[in-house]
DNA sequence: TCTGGCACTCGGCCCACGTGAGTGCCAGGA
DNA sequence: TCCTGGCACTCACGTGGGCCGAGTGCCAGA
């Protein structure tokens, strides 16, 4: 088990490298902290640690820096989350209540995620499957030809083209239209299946074809758009996350436009809490020097969606975990108004 | 006025150029082209093509690379656009067949012509000004609360909360849901206002106030929307920029998640035909190291919107305007049949 | 007007060297 | 048992010199 003080000299060197950059070495530790013992003691500590596997060394005659094994410890056990300032939360606040729709308020938060961590932001858009409906429509555009329109309660709007084999006649649009509103409306996404398992039988024999295709593409749309989608910006942030990034930087770059990546990612991640998922531990290759704040976000207690910040291993944790858990909150709650 | 040889020369130079990314010298050129003269003759070519400022040197002692003005000449003057071969097309039209709404075409269309350039993509969403209503439908969310719904021909859908100061009967929101459309289902947006101007008028009293605030949203959406939308893929192409390209490459990230900026890009642009944009030829600062190819596309004979690529300013510009052009054809079509 | 020849330039590469931060180890002291 | 100061060692990095070669400009001759 590693002391106490170990575990003191392993966070001044998480704190400076994460400040710094450069492998911090036992003199400019003692220097920098007040440890209260001589670097030869840190250095003995730091040799302790690089058996544990929670530093190494880049060159022999190199400081140390922190390996993923050694930022998990950090975060586990020797880091808090910061809260902002008053004035950060209130320029949050300030920020998001401008928002006019729903893409709006997603725009807005990447932009200011992205802004306060200095890192690549992601915000998933609150998801369908946990939504509830707010109204269905149905259009006639043609005789034979109608569109759907879904409408979430978080303002999202899904729209499908339904081509039919027979007229549906406005009588029987109305009456579908109706009997699906008052069928699902507040109802959860999930639940809308079985809800309108029977409805094709209430209706005449002429028009049950049409409405089970209408019924099944709405049953489609659910399914399809429970592919979520999301944003992602601050991008250019990227140029800062070290020297050699040629390399670093172009997986990376790859894997943030492969949204079905980044999704899976969000989906890896808990539900509710924050999660930081470090280097090595994130499974998708392009991503395995770099590490991800997330935490789920929604207008009640419950979760609709994730959003997080993608930077470097090396990262002001305690930082960014704070502006990722402030502004979730802020977008809950600009959820929740609207 | 340059010879017939030395435009031959500058062609050789831009060619090699973009292909090797290194400074061409005179005895290169002479052996990967035949121009049938001498190294020194091209020399002297060269030394003139320089006093024009269509070539430069790096180095005193280093070969030649164009200039913004030589890619210019090269682009107007040299090169063709080079189509597509058959397989290129096929591969486009049965990328872009698979999709199911809006959405799905523009980010197929960014992702195709990311790929095909190894460029980055950029798509402006079909713009509401040029386009017209395919419906518009109104719902009552609740006595006083109702939800306008707007659907255009290219498929967009934009959707706005409506809160009356009196509640709004079941009739009249038929009544004015069906004036409406027939007024301006078919018509473009630039024409709606003159059509609803005196619409309130035959309307009851009582009902006079909300129809007015509901078309008052009708034209604020249009206008607020005409702010148009745009889809940006293939950053990760930005890596192959240069090899100095930590410095190069921030500010074209900067400029391009500024949508603002890139929409101005794409604003300036020609509405018909392509539009090349070489290096400074860019007002926007981030981009003054890169060349902007551009077209506009749409589903008839006019342009709907614009989509093109971001590159070095040392890039394939025949393969390149080949592939934008035939990527805004085949969208063109994708969009007329939908 | 083109060509071959020639002297010149200069960036890139290699290597050698000195410097200094940092380390591991050890013996002595609390 | 743990901490400390001392000491020898390692090695990345920066610097400076020297060589190489691609590329140039110029010039005289065809």
């Amino acid at each position: 088990m590693l002391s106490e003080r170990r575990l003191e000299v392993l966070r001044a060197i998480v704190q400076d490298y994460v400040g710094t950059e450069e492998p911090v070495g036992s003199k400019a530790l003692t220097e920098r902290h007040q440890l209260g013992v001589s670097p030869a003691t840190v250095r003995n500590d730091m040799a302790a640690l690089e058996d544990e596997g929670f530093i190494a060394q880049p060159h022999t005659s190199a400081g140390r820096i922190p390996t993923d094994k050694g930022y998990r410890l950090f975060v586990d056990k020797l880091a808090g989350v910061k809260p902002l300032s008053v004035p950060e939360r209130r320029a949050i606040q300030n920020f998001l209540d401008g928002a006019v729709d729903l893409d709006d308020v997603v725009g807005r938060t990447v932009r200011l995620l992205a802004q306060l961590t200095r890192q690549v932001a992601v915000v998933q858009y609150p998801s369908l499957t946990r939504s509830t409906v707010r109204h269905v429509e149905l259009l006639a555009l043609a005789p034979a030809r109608l569109m759907l329109v879904l409408i979430t309660d978080t303002g999202r709007v899904e729209q499908r083209l339904i081509d039919c084999q027979t007229p549906f006649g406005e009588t029987s649009l109305a009456d579908l239209r109706a009997r699906l509103n008052s069928r699902i409306v507040g109802r959860r996404f999930a639940d809308v299946p079985q809800l309108v398992q029977d409805l094709p039988e209430s209706f005449e024999q002429d028009d049950r074809a049409t409405v089970s295709t209408v019924l099944s593409v709405l049953l489609e749309t659910l399914v399809e758009e429970t592919e979520e989608r999301l944003m992602i910006g601050g991008t250019a942030n990227l140029t800062r996350f070290g020297h050699d990034f040629p390399l670093t930087i172009r997986p990376v770059l790859e894997a943030l436009e492969e949204h079905v990546v980044m999704l899976k990612l969000l989906g890896e991640a808990k539900d509710s809490g924050m999660t930081v998922r470090i280097g090595h531990e994130n499974a998708h290759e392009g991503l395995t020097s770099t590490s991800v704040v997330t935490v789920g976000y929604g207008s009640g207690d419950e979760a609709v969606a994730k959003l997080g910040v993608v930077g470097p291993t090396r990262m002001d944790y305690p930082g960014t975990m704070g502006a990722v858990r402030a502004v979730a909150r802020y977008v809950g709650q600009i959820l929740a108004e609207s």
